[in-house]
DNA sequence: AGGTGCATGTAAATAGTTACATGATTAA
DNA sequence: TTAATCATGTAACTATTTACATGCACCT
């Protein structure tokens, strides 16, 4: 799913402008999608090239002026042909857990910072999640997703919790 | 954590050649690192350069010749420094989720074949983490990323079997 | 006085994958 | 005979992040 795929999906749920985009996509998809400004405002004008979307400039008062795009009928055709065709990977990269192969290479301090950092981490995200799980106008796909996320990092947190008394005694030589 | 720094680490587990890295990180790392030939002899080449590993070439009667890598005093120096310092983010970049986002959007076929792909390539990650895991040289730090995998991978197959009769019959029009 | 949020965009840097090139051996 | 395994490497391409540029309003 490149960024162009990304924008298709998120106006998908609504009209939005770029801005709007990257805030949403943070909020709901955050715990498994990723962008950022300098991907999403080329993506954005290239579709608008393609008629895959449309852009209507809206003029605020007292904030700048926005870009808001809506997907056409053309749009949302490209879009579903890409949901069926693509290729649906499931990428982990995981620093933390590479870091922590060579627990015996660190210093406590910073095997539990570490530990500590990434259970915060998978908390904030839960919190979000779950606040989008409570919404009541959430299609089946959106709440699988959801639900899915927050499964897993349960799981995971959960896992860092009964084995931190583990990997601090038996890791941090040095 | 840049292939360098994962050649540095997958070499203080012992000598390897780059085709044995790749063949090592995909057996162990595999469920949250991924390498390609591409970015690891490049990344080896420059390391040498560094002084951070050495090189002996090893010629075999019947396979091609290959060049074997070992940690120098310095290459441990020098993982152990980026261990201490670098970030630890744990990234998922699911174009699964994604789709799975749409599931209204998709045939019953595509949406049952998707769900079912994501389930067979867990449990092969979760066969490959499992025979890892019984090795019983493993140090403690490689035991929690192997638990790690194990824990969330569980996770993540035992909510599709339960919740793919709800996206199922959610999903699908059209 | 300074930080945060709103809002769009570009350019350079970074990093990585894919495809290509080569070639012997072995198992189905 | 066809594919897979072993083995190294380069070049082109793809994608994305980061940093920069701009500027007003609002809150502390």
């Amino acid at each position: 799913v490149d960024t162009k795929t990304l924008c298709l999906g998120a106006l998908s749920f609504g009209d939005a402008s770029g801005y709007e985009i990257k805030k949403q996509v943070e909020g709901s998809f955050g715990h498994f999608l990723a962008v950022s400004y300098g991907s999403i405002y080329p993506a954005l004008n290239e579709l608008c090239g393609q008629g895959l979307i449309a852009c209507t400039v809206v003029s605020q008062d007292v904030r700048p002026d926005k870009k808001v795009y809506r997907l056409t009928d053309a749009g949302r055709s490209k879009l579903r042909e890409e949901l069926m065709g693509c290729r649906t990977t499931h990428k982990v990269r995981s620093e933390f857990l590479f870091v922590l192969c060579f627990a015996a290479m660190l210093t406590p301090e910073r095997l539990l910072s570490v530990l500590d950092g990434q259970v915060e981490e998978f908390e904030r995200n839960l919190r979000l999640v779950q606040l989008w799980l409570k919404r009541d106008d959430l299609s089946t796909g959106a709440r699988f997703a959801a639900g899915f996320g927050d499964a897993v990092m349960r799981a995971a947190v959960e896992f860092i919790r009964t084995n931190k008394g583990m990997v601090l005694a038996g890791g941090g030589a040095q």
